[in-house]
DNA sequence: ACTTTAAACGGACCACGGTCCGCTTGACCC
DNA sequence: GGGTCAAGCGGACCGTGGTCCGTTTAAAGT
């Protein structure tokens, strides 16, 4: 309900969208309004991102508590809820900063994830990408899914879930390009990779396989 | 980690599986050995699933407590505990009464979900049941995943997938079974159907289609 | 510099999930 | 019936997430 990293408080109205931009009704995630901190509230959080990662590497992401947190950083308890609006929030704002290199790769790498492939390569480079950077951050995102309804409003999530659908179209694939590209992320998802893993013995390069199987399958074209 | 409705205490070695059994790696969830509980503590256990499910009736899942259930259902709180886990488990176990009206629906029940129509047809009809059904019971659902990964260890949900996988194999799909299993039972998801439907605005139908498409893309025969 | 105001702060406070442990009781055997 | 003992019971207790509200302070105007 409440964002992340956004002041639960009632907020200045939302700046409007520009009037002649092409409006998909599929929100654009890019677009980042970092809402311009007081000089002391960024100086905060930053310290409190520091505190939460330092702490996060001596003990697993489990125990890792809002107050110890607010205390490695030196400050008070409400602090933290006022900025990340709650545990899941700061998780994933730990998340984010490392999310935007694989953003970065997708939005503006070289090839064959980066703009400058044909599309159908894109999308079969987009699952092994997406599974590597979730094994490498698996503990904090598990750790941060409570609400199983949460992700569909975690911006770097949807501009995945984006990506992939332009993809799909760009590529013709048939059918609904959200909804294929919902089920493409799925089966990738942490939660699943992480128990075909470890409670199946799943290799992780068959799973890299049953993507492009899947990709194949769903019938890219172009 | 502890293990639904089952004792956290230490349990006796569990009995072993028959010698001769052809052992699929896939654990077969139908067998259920209810573990036979003492006379008072079964007595308590429907009490408290009655309580529960009548205080649910008055509120939404969320603000269920488990003391609020031990005070409806007369014992205290420990018991609730003892007896189901963890709130997870109670709420799953709530679910599970329900679940297995579906679960005698693909297993035992009158085509085209039951076996006695030809596997492909099965295989269609899955996911517009599940679908139905989640959507009877999505708030509960939805309240009883906190742990992402808990949902594999639900022996209800470990049917499913089993059942799909069968119908895969059945229809010649080509690709692992368990993983595509995974993936349709990803595409119709509790969570994801709700943002779909009421976030998006999609029409539930057009969730049918998809699945049917879906299947056909797979490749499905015979 | 002085005023004003909304944002930010902090820590006391609350509710709920989960644990612990001494006591009780049902089930089984003799 | 009597004895044994593990299963069950209950509620005090604890830790943590999340809220509240009186106080402080950055920033923008005059």
């Amino acid at each position: 309900m409440t964002g992340p990293d956004i002041p639960p408080t009632p907020r200045l109205p939302a700046p409007l969208p520009e009037p002649g931009a092409a409006r998909t009704n599929l929100p654009l995630a890019p677009i980042d309004e970092p809402p311009q901190l007081r000089a002391d509230a960024a100086r905060n959080r930053t310290l409190l991102l520091d505190a939460a990662s330092r702490l996060l590497t001596g003990c697993g992401a489990a125990d890792l508590t809002m107050e110890s947190v607010a205390a490695a950083a030196g400050v008070g308890k409400g602090t933290v809820f006022r900025r990340f609006g709650d545990r899941a929030g700061l998780l994933l704002a730990l998340l984010d900063h490392r999310e935007k290199q694989l953003q970065a790769a997708f939005l503006s790498g070289p090839p064959p994830l980066g703009p400058d492939a044909p599309a159908a390569e894109r999308l079969h480079a987009f699952g092994p990408a997406v599974l590597r950077h979730e094994r490498d951050h698996h503990a904090l995102i598990l750790a941060s899914r409570t609400d199983p309804l949460r992700n569909y409003a975690v911006p770097a999530l949807r501009l995945r879930l984006n990506h992939l659908a332009m993809l799909l179209r760009q590529t013709k694939v048939p059918g609904d390009p959200e909804l294929l590209a919902h089920t493409l992320l799925a089966s990738v998802d942490t939660a699943l990779v992480h128990h075909l893993t470890t409670e199946r013995g799943m290799d992780p390069e068959h799973l890299e396989e049953a993507w492009h199987h899947l990709v194949n399958r769903l019938g890219a074209t172009v």
